[in-house]
DNA sequence: TTCAAATTGTTTGATGTCAAAATAAATGGC
DNA sequence: GCCATTTATTTTGACATCAAACAATTTGAA
């Protein structure tokens, strides 16, 4: 079904059922979701031919970025990733099974370890991140300079108020 | 890590280790898919401890909202909550224990069946309902009225683009 | 020094999802 | 009317994720 139609069909139903409710706030929030599962799903198919998936990369590009020694803890990487230890140790098997990474022990620490980028893993890394940074730009294409300056302002506004509840639950 | 700063540290260094890529547009697409997981999650805590998670809502709403009969197939809540039909059979599996719907045999076409909310899982859906508008009204209550409708503008021509690379992969 | 508390990464068990196969029934061209 | 095709739902198998329990190690206060 599609999602415009969805997203309007839902609004309208809601209000004719509880019109002692709003819903406006609802259905931007709606949209944002939508729109963030459909676009993430795309980007993934863009890289599903490296082998990789979103989760994955996110990895790689953590190790990617970190300038020319390309090694982190997964502590640290868990923590750029915004993904549970559990399911980092998860991605680094995964990883480190395709060669993309390696894990060596941690000299200072032996309850730690580095994760470093192979020159494999660092080459995936490239190739996702160009066809990722392409993709989004296709998908803006259509909007002015000052358009998606306004969208970017708008979206630090939100994120900021979520930053608020997040700190104060 | 506080989200705001990963993002921007995000764009940061990519700009610093890949100069000939452009990476505005993803920083957009970073903010909303932030936003929309975050604001899910607080979602999904409003409303946990009337047992029931978003996708099983999501359920009981397409039927609450189908007027005085809040009785559809699976097929058709399938599409209005965009699940696929075995996710679909779980979630409604889940929700007959729970007694908030029942599922009886369609006279009219014995491969299919009618989902029915009871009058349990109509007071659920409507508790639901009420604190999640009311949670989104609150994440945008810092907004002006002016600001909400830029915004859903912009979200529209975003979901309009989307809707164009759905139906043409 | 000693040992309780905190930290690090992994394992385990559970959950929710999907794709594909399976099952059952309706449909339509001949 | 027959039978191949389509449609509706469930089952199966796989996967990514998380929370909680766990094992190993470090830290810090008495």
């Amino acid at each position: 079904m599609d999602p415009q139609q969805l997203i309007s069909e839902t609004l309208e139903t809601w209000a004719t059922e509880r019109p002692d409710l709003n819903f406006e706030a609802m259905g931007v929030g709606l949209k944002l979701d939508i729109i963030a599962t459909t676009t993430m799903g795309q980007t993934s198919d863009k890289i599903a031919d490296l082998g990789i998936n979103l989760g994955e990369f996110d990895v790689l590009a953590t190790l990617r970025r970190n300038g020319k020694n390309g090694v982190l803890t997964p502590t640290e990487i868990a923590s750029a990733a915004m993904v549970s230890p559990s399911g980092l140790t998860h991605r680094l098997t995964q990883l480190e099974k395709m060669g993309h990474i390696i894990r060596q022990n941690d000299p200072n620490d032996r309850r730690s370890s580095l994760v470093r980028l192979t020159p494999q893993g660092r080459k995936i890394a490239d190739q996702a991140i160009e066809r990722i940074s392409q993709h989004a730009t296709q998908l803006v294409s259509s909007f002015s300079a000052d358009e998606v300056e306004a969208l970017n302002t708008v979206l630090d506004k939100v994120l900021a108020m979520i930053s608020q509840t997040i700190t104060a639950p």
